[in-house]
RNA sequence: GGACAGAUGGCAGAGUGGUUGAAUGCGACGGUCUUGAAAACCGUUGAGGUCGCAAGGCCUUCGGGGGUUCGAAUCCCUCUCUGUCCGCCA
């Protein structure tokens, strides 16, 4: 969502970022909209005062019943005016539900992501002497998940971790936990299980019908309850409603929570391994911070994610997202990805977005500034912690041995009672 | 799940149909006083919208939505949330 204001003072920025992001462009509908809203708003308000004077002369005048009668003639006009209003109101607030964010000068422009450019390399494969395992075989040899036993029993797209796999998750978990909470986020373990406007204040989905969702989103039947596919999803309705002061900002929240994805666009993508599941966990970094700070702040939530791509000993790589491949909500993305060598390729594990202030509105998430006591916007941004189970995929396959073993990184061995190994051959 | 109670401005807390955007207290901000501070005193202090070059006017808002009425913080319906007791339970 824009302000209005914006949309009718730079209608051609607003059209060039339909086209860019390939969105369809509501620009001219919603001019109309707004100034057929306006109109009605003046005549309503203007016959409301009217209104509101007679009804304060009648509890002292004589004759009340002229007076009562006036009063019902002019409350009948602004009736049928409201009813127009109301209903243009509702065209034009899911007009603007429909406009896209306008992406950062910086977002190289294209219409998918063969339009991404990659801005950063760090590290390089591994060369070995011995032929690397796939992810699944390396899983299966040292029984560390069971697929076809835990579909069976939950559905496709589920999964369980064993052994030390499940030991070696909840220890990715814990460091990047700590790393975070050592960096001044604020630690939040987030419900998954939340209303369905939360998910839709978070502005993944276009349109003012909470309905759109169904395809994305988890519903739970007989309640008015949903599943979160991330922890952003709570975090970013945590200061709803309220204007916090210039010297709060930013607020950096490090969120975990389970995440629930019916990943219905993606049927028959990654099916194997640990990449893509209905259900999974996730740490979450979130920031709400003055406009300016933004860019900033996306510097630092990425750098994060960086350095722990770092701390995993993971070759890895920055992808900035082309207009046409980063979401409708967003004004800049830039796509971590980590080196998986039985794919041969960079595969995301992470995805670090500038939402400017397109959450704040919907949630109205607001702050004072100093010295001019101005109430504005909060600008917001998230990114990845880390991703699980999929950031296991590169962690096994680029630390493992011949003997199928993997070597534990250095920084996790401490959470992980000080083995340097897993696995391998008895 | 059952039975009650409640939701008012930054906070506390009056107000049960008519100049109430809302008493009072606290807080915050500005000022007077003071070498400085405190205290005391005086004043200011919600947000959103709309018209206007501006000054300023007007509209909305007492949890959300709907209704009754010339008029609603006050009456009715409904939803959400909070509290208390009982039941159940990691």
């Amino acid at each position: 969502m824009l302000d209005i204001k914006f949309i009718r003072e730079n209608p051609e920025i607003v059209k060039n970022a339909c086209r860019v992001k390939g969105f369809k462009d509501y620009t001219d509908d919603i001019i109309v909209l707004d100034a057929r809203v306006r109109e009605l708003k003046t005549i309503t308000q203007t016959k409301t005062a009217e209104k509101n004077k007679i009804t304060k002369e009648i509890p002292t005048a004589t004759d009340k019943a002229t007076l009562i009668a006036k009063s019902k003639t002019i409350g009948d006009e602004i009736a049928s005016d409201m009813a127009e209003l109301a209903d243009k109101e509702v065209q034009l607030n899911d007009l603007l539900h429909r406009v896209p964010q306008i992406p950062h000068r910086d977002v190289p422009v294209g219409p998918d992501d063969k339009s991404n450019i990659e801005v950063k390399r760090v590290g390089t494969p591994k060369k070995t002497d011995f032929t690397t395992l796939a992810q699944w075989d390396l899983l299966d040899m040292n029984g560390w998940w069971a697929p076809e036993k835990i579909a069976q029993i939950c559905g496709t797209r589920t999964y369980a971790l064993m052994g030390e796999a499940a030991e070696l998750d909840l220890a990715i978990q814990t460091f990047v936990i700590q790393k975070l909470i050592a960096k001044g986020f604020n630690f939040v373990q987030c419900p998954a299980m939340t209303k369905p406007q939360s998910v839709f204040d978070a502005g993944h989905f276009m349109g003012s019908d909470l309905s759109v969702m169904n395809n994305d989103v988890f519903m739970l039947t007989d309640t008015d309850r949903c599943l979160a596919g991330t922890a952003e999803i709570v975090l970013n309705s945590m200061h709803s409603d309220e204007i916090l002061p210039e010297s709060a900002l930013p607020i950096k929240y490090a969120g975990h929570s389970e995440c629930f994805r019916k990943e219905a666009g993606a049927a028959g993508r990654d099916t194997r391994g640990l990449v893509r599941f209905h259900e999974f966990h996730k740490v979450e970094q979130y920031v709400y911070c003055k406009p300016e700070q933004s860019d900033e702040m996306h510097e630092l939530l990425l750098n994060n994610l960086c350095e722990v791509m770092e701390d995993l000993e993971l070759p890895y790589r920055v992808i900035a997202n082309s207009t046409g491949d980063m979401g409708f909500n967003k004004v800049k993305m830039h796509d971590v990805e980590a080196w998986v060598p039985s794919e041969n390729m960079y595969r995301e594990l992470g995805s670090c977005s500038s939402i400017g202030d397109f959450q704040a509105r919907r949630t109205n998430t607001r702050y004072r500034e100093n010295g001019t006591n101005e109430v504005k916007f909060c600008a917001t941004l998230n990114n990845t912690g880390i991703a699980l189970p999929r950031a296991i995929v590169p962690v096994i396959e680029n630390h493992q041995n011949a003997d199928g073993s993997v070597n534990i990184p250095k920084k996790l061995q401490p959470l992980m009672g000080g083995r340097k190994t897993i696995g391998g051959k008895r």
